[in-house]
DNA sequence: TTGCAATTGATAATATTTTCACAATTACTC
DNA sequence: GAGTAATTGTGAAAATATTATCAATTGCAA
């Protein structure tokens, strides 16, 4: 079934969620109020919420709450609560300590590299492993989602490595392209 | 003419960019060369090369050197060459000092924050000034692109006087969506 | 309670984007 | 020099995505 969807639903259902979010409130909106606030037509906004379980009441609109959570279900947000960080440079460094994750409620909960001057220390509390027991790490906690902020000539080798450990998700940040599965 | 392009095609230009740049060499490359790479259609790949003013040689492909420089032109990216960031905190800091940006040929020439404390102090070899100058700094260079790297608070705010202040492009950190003019 | 206006959900029409098919060109091999 | 295969560029067809339209529902006000 989500399969069908078209891919562009599918990436604007995150601008959904994160629009909803920052209404912070318990009421309801409509496919329209939606639709002004993010400059887009209303129908369009109707279409994307319906391919997830969200209902609206007629005359009313989603409820607030229940809508967030039907695009977190659809999207799976609701199984990546854990990500790490891979690359304990410059970059990784900043956004272990960046508190804008919060938003996202995804939780950091270690950093790989492999300089040994890094591992096994701890940054901003999140502690520093090194990258070859990232295997071990990543399954035991069973851990989705992956930032990566190495320099782009190990980037793809990065990428391949974590996907062989079950990570779903990556978030790139390194400056070239990365080749992976679909399903990635 | 830019307006009859597909949005999807704009959106794959620095994408095919990106790539070519990593190839790092001074031959030829034909479109299905590049559709396998990039796991795409070589057709596509041709129609929106032809967007650009970048013209194949049939039986060889395209000259790469040629190719960067076409996409780039059409992109404007040749004047994009001067950034700042806004916001100093830990991850405007990070990316102060991330060598990433060299890959995209952009400079950062100045940060902006409003902490007392950090105005007036060097990052990276980076002067720190008050954002109330932004406008003059801005203004001055000509800089027309900004990486926002503030909460998302004042993310909106930040963005609407940096458009204010002649600002094209903004490169957007901050957890939040941020409206802006299509021509931003 | 009746009428009105807002809103969803669905279907049909339109617009956009991608893929297919193929002619034209040209490097390369024999 | 002739034949072959690779490659571009393009017009038509197919697939996708967006917008328009409208019936059905229902909260709200008089």
């Amino acid at each position: 079934m989500k399969s069908d969807i078209p891919v562009t639903s599918l990436q604007r259902l995150p601008v959904y969620l994160n629009y909803l979010k920052t209404l912070n409130s318990d009421g309801y909106i409509s496919s329209g109020a939606i639709a002004r606030a993010l400059d887009m037509g209303e129908v369009l906004v109707r279409k994307d919420l319906a391919y997830t379980s969200a209902q609206g009441r007629t005359r009313v609109g989603y409820s607030l709450k229940e809508l967030i959570s039907a695009i977190e279900d659809y999207l799976g947000c609701n199984d990546v609560k854990e990500a790490v960080i891979v690359g304990a440079g410059e970059l990784g460094n900043a956004l272990l300590s960046y508190g804008g994750f919060v938003n996202y409620v995804i939780e950091l909960a270690a950093a790989f590299d492999n300089d040994p001057v890094k591992i096994g220390k701890e940054i901003a509390g999140k502690p520093v492993y090194d990258f070859a027991e990232a295997e071990n790490v990543i399954k035991k906690r069973r851990i989705k989602l992956a930032v990566l902020c190495v320099p782009a000539s190990v980037a793809q080798a990065a990428a391949d490595k974590l996907i062989g450990c079950g990570v779903e998700r990556i978030l790139n940040f390194a400056p070239v392209l990365i080749k992976a599965a679909d399903s990635v």
